[in-house]
DNA sequence: CGGGGTACTTAGAACTTTCCAT
DNA sequence: ATGGAAAGTTCTAAGTACCCCG
């Protein structure tokens, strides 16, 4: 450890420095190159496949044969062995809670298993085969990988002595057999079929088919997706220890920054006030921008509040909608001037008149047939119903899935008629390819309404809109967030959902329980309906919840994200960040010391904050098996890291391979300090590949620990403020003082990028990337013509003025020139939208900079350097922000 | 503690509108 | 005008965190 350690120890702690910084850095030199070192030899197409592949076999993978054999004793005999296995786990490691959750699992699954596995014959054997099959798909993109895992998987399967954790690694992988089981017989089947064929085949065909029947529209829903979705980018990052330690230079900044902060923007804080009760506001309000008081809106005024207008962008909209919009837009609530109430209470007072309920099913026309085993059945309502969700779906790649299609077929039964349900007994024999065609052939007719229909339309929206989508809380009308209630469909689960293609049901009244304030009107239900209950709470933020079938979840109607109690969280999450960098080099010299710890707890909780430090990696939390296996850093599993003494000329390099939040991958080689290093070895000691990498460590032992710290700390909110500061560091390095707009934007959105690859929030490359590259490589080439043409004008203008220096000739001449650099410019734009592109192909900036970036930086950027905002901002993000745009100064510092 | 539930944030895909070159 | 791509918006799944109970 000295090695590494001795470095960078000290005051530069973990210094994490990413590495990123200095891969994303050079990434906008190489331009498209290499893209910041994402590439990791895995290739970019099947990448999609390889998300869920990815899943089940890596993390099924090893388990797979070691368990294998135990599984099935276990399977019969699980109630027992499972118990006592169980119990012995918990002497030896404190992560029970996860292998009871297992368990239970596990034996529902064995139920199941035992029957499917008769059903699918999948002796161990075939077992075996199948993993090779997988592995052999994979190994093209992942060749040392597997090569390991597979090596992996044999040593374990042979060692399997009785360590701390053997059994809770059978009782996990047991549990993971089944699932890998399941999963594997669909996948084989449908991976099998689907991987080749089926993209191509049975999309093909229905295409065709739905063709004759009715014509294309133009523009597919996307129905196409499917076929390559989403890539795994994997990420790379970089990184060397020993230079780290750029770090920290936030610190010097803090002295600053409280100055800053004071004097900001807010002149004048007359604050404190509290809101105090409600009051309506009233509707009104006139024109933009009058800076006479409306005292209307804010009753409360108890305490001297500051209502404040803000003018608005935005265009006038003299058009029609009103006032209402006007009033909202015209007068804006400076909340973030005045103070917070320090209690728990939410609001005082709250108005609103309820969700808006998916529209009814309309039964499709008569010459909509079904065909089952090519006989036409008329499908009762309910039943048709949901045979219409599929069909919507037909070529979607969902449909192609084994787990969707199961799910799908067992609700779909439940809906139908005793005599449907007679008949209809095999899914592969349904036709949906008529109802599909009508529905494409109902969205091409959408699209061609005609422009007063669709005027009409959008004035009832609006319309609805106004009604339903604001309330009004503490005196002032604020927008709701999501307030249509989710319409019935087909569960669409992200990765390998065990629960995709379930029947997703419709809500009624009857469902959702309304929360106002006891002083409003109740909200109205629909006729002939009643709420499931009307409550007043003011401790919480939601409007209306109801509980979710297909994962038996709250769902929520909440507030705009440009609304007082969302900003003022929003807010106070930078906040805490910000807090948290005051203390950074106390806290990662402290993790440091830890991993000297004698205690195995205190050194797994020191390294796995390092992880989520360092690299920004999420919590963590333990999850029920009924949902897509992804992991964090605390419910890292053995098979996601591979250690390396030495890879491609560096020391102790940690292999990150492991599908996160939404089945997204994750790809990154580390190399670590010594001691963390054989601090993981210890780690994963005697542990199988399914085994918990931190098994006395969960995120809730984590968080205590990290709220001893500092005040309001937990994990993410590393995540945030590493985000947050590498923007601030990043724009610093790359701005460069006096450049065009052009630009400024794209070091912006360079050190954007930098964070997204820091936070892995990937997309998939869009379809039309190529497409488009092209086009745009036209754009130069033809703007490059242009930029010679009008510089052999202006070579002319000048020898001519020359030569009879008339003023007309000197007139020509400017003119040219002005030609010439216009043209220069336009050039030199398309260029750097290139690069742009290409740089960002298959990395979304839009999550970080809507949840991860504190707005003052980009705020106090876009000032300093003259960059109106609106570059950075659209109009719904500068209503999100908007406390930031009007708080921060030039001289903001994180 | 574990286990379950609640509330709220974060996330990429899907869909819609706008923009821009022909 | 048109149609295709980009930009913007909507949707809702999937996380985190925390609380309460036994």
């Amino acid at each position: 450890m000295e090695n590494s350690d001795s470095g960078l120890d000290g005051a530069s702690p973990p210094q994490v420095k990413r590495e990123h910084f200095s891969s994303s850095e050079e990434a906008p030199t190489n331009g498209s190159g290499g893209m910041n070192g994402m590439t990791n030899g895995h290739g970019g197409e099947k990448e999609r496949s390889h998300k869920s592949e990815h899943r089940d076999k890596d993390k099924h993978r090893s388990d797979k044969h070691k368990d294998k054999h135990r599984e099935k004793d276990r399977d019969r005999s699980k109630h027992s062995s499972s118990s006592s296995s169980s119990s012995k786990d918990k002497h030896h490691s404190s992560s029970s809670s996860k292998d009871k959750h297992r368990d239970k699992e596990r034996s529902e699954k064995d139920k199941e298993r035992s029957k499917d596995k008769e059903k699918h014959s999948s002796s161990s054997s075939d077992k075996h085969r199948d993993k090779d099959k997988e592995r052999s798909d994979k190994s093209k993109h992942h060749d040392g990988k597997d090569r390991d895992k597979s090596k992996h998987e044999h040593k374990s399967s042979s060692s399997s002595k009785e360590h701390k954790s053997s059994s809770k690694d059978k009782e996990r992988s047991s549990k993971e057999k089944d699932r890998e089981h399941k999963e594997r017989s669909k996948d084989k089947h449908s991976s099998e079929k689907k991987n080749k064929d089926h993209e191509k085949e049975p999309k093909h065909t229905e295409k065709v088919k739905i063709k004759e029947e009715v014509p294309e529209p133009a523009v597919f829903n996307d129905p196409f997706e499917d076929t390559p979705k989403k890539p795994v980018k994997p990420v790379k990052q970089e990184m060397e220890s020993e230079d780290e330690d750029k770090p920290l230079m936030e610190r010097a900044s803090q002295k600053k920054r409280k100055a800053e902060i004071a004097g900001d923007e807010s002149e004048e804080d007359i604050p404190l006030m509290q809101r105090k009760k409600p009051k309506k506001e009233k509707e009104n309000k006139k024109r933009i921008k009058e800076e006479s008081e409306e005292e209307e809106d804010f009753k409360p005024a108890k305490k001297a509040k500051k209502k404040t207008k803000v003018e608005d962008k935005k265009q006038e909209s003299p058009t029609k909608r009103g006032k209402k919009k006007e009033e909202e837009e015209g007068t804006v609530w400076k909340w973030w001037e005045e103070d917070k109430p320090s209690d728990g209470t939410k609001w005082n007072y709250l108005e609103h008149k309820g969700p808006v309920f998916a529209p009814a099913y309309e039964p499709l026309p008569d010459g909509v047939k079904f065909y089952y085993n090519g006989k036409q059945v008329r499908l009762s309502e309910p039943a048709e119903e949901v045979a219409g969700f599929y069909a919507k779906m037909l070529e979607h790649e969902f449909t192609t899935k084994k787990t969707f299609n199961e799910n799908f077929f067992k609700d779909w039964r439940k809906q139908m008629t005793p005599k449907e349900k007679e008949l209809i007994t095999d899914l592969s024999l349904c036709d949906f390819k008529p109802m599909h065609a009508y529905f494409q052939q109902k969205s091409e007719e959408r699209k061609a309404m005609s422009k007063e229909e669709k005027l009409k339309i959008k004035q009832e929206n609006e319309q609805i809109q106004a009604e339903y989508g604001t309330c009004v809380i503490d005196g002032h009308k604020e927008k709701i967030g999501n307030y249509k209630i989710e319409p019935p469909g087909l569960f669409r689960g992200r990765g390998e959902h065990p629960k995709m293609g379930k029947l997703k049901a419709r809500i009624m009244p009857e469902d959702v329980i309304i929360n106002c304030s006891k002083d409003a009107p109740k909200p109205v239900p629909p006729p002939g309906h009643r709420w499931k209950e009307v409550r007043h709470d003011n401790t919480v933020t939601w409007l209306c919840s109801w509980t979710e079938n297909v994962q038996g979840q709250g769902k929520y109607v909440m507030l705009n994200p440009s609304s007082k109690l969302k900003g003022e969280k929003d807010m106070q999450k930078y906040e805490t960040a910000r807090k948290l960098h005051r203390r950074i080099d106390k806290i990662r010299e402290e993790y440091r010391q830890d991993w000297k710890h004698k205690e195995m707890r205190i050194r797994q909780r020191s390294v796995a904050l390092y992880f989520i430090d360092r690299l920004a990696l999420r919590a963590g939390n333990e999850k029920d098996e009924d949902q897509a296996d992804t992991v964090g850093c605390c419910s890292l599993r053995v098979e996601h890291i591979q250690l390396h003494e030495e890879k491609d000329g560096k020391p102790f390099v940690v292999v990150f391979d492991f599908l996160g939040k939404d089945s997204i991958r994750y790809y990154n080689e580390v190399p670590v300090e010594k001691r963390v290093f054989k601090n993981l070895q210890l780690f994963m000691e005697n542990k199988n590949e399914g085994d918990d990498l931190f098994d006395r460590l969960n995120t809730s032992i984590l968080n205590k620990h990290l709220n001893d710290l500092m005040d309001g700390l937990t994990a993410k909110v590393f995540r945030t403020y590493n985000a947050s500061i590498t923007l601030q560091r990043q724009l610093e390095e790359l701005t460069v003082e006096g450049a065009n707009v052009p630009e400024m934007m794209l070091s912006y959105n360079r050190a954007n990028r930098a964070v997204a690859i820091l936070c892995n929030h990937q997309r998939s490359v869009p379809k039309t990337h190529a497409k488009s590259m092209e086009n745009l490589k036209a754009k130069i080439d033809a703007k490059k013509q242009a930029v010679e043409d009008a510089e052999e004008a202006l070579r002319d203008a000048k020898k001519e003025y020359k030569r009879s220096k008339s003023e007309k000739d000197k007139i020509n001449l400017d003119k040219k020139k002005k030609a010439f650099e216009r043209q220069q410019q336009q050039l030199e734009k398309l260029e750097l939208q290139a690069t742009d592109r290409e740089e960002n192909k298959e990395i979304a900036l839009g999550t970080s900079k809507l949840n991860y970036l504190d707005p003052r930086i980009s705020v106090a950027w876009c000032k300093k350097n003259n960059v109106p905002i609106e570059k950075v901002y659209n109009k719904t993000q500068r209503d999100k922000f908007r406390w930031a745009i009007d708080m921060a100064g030039p001289e903001f510092i994180f």
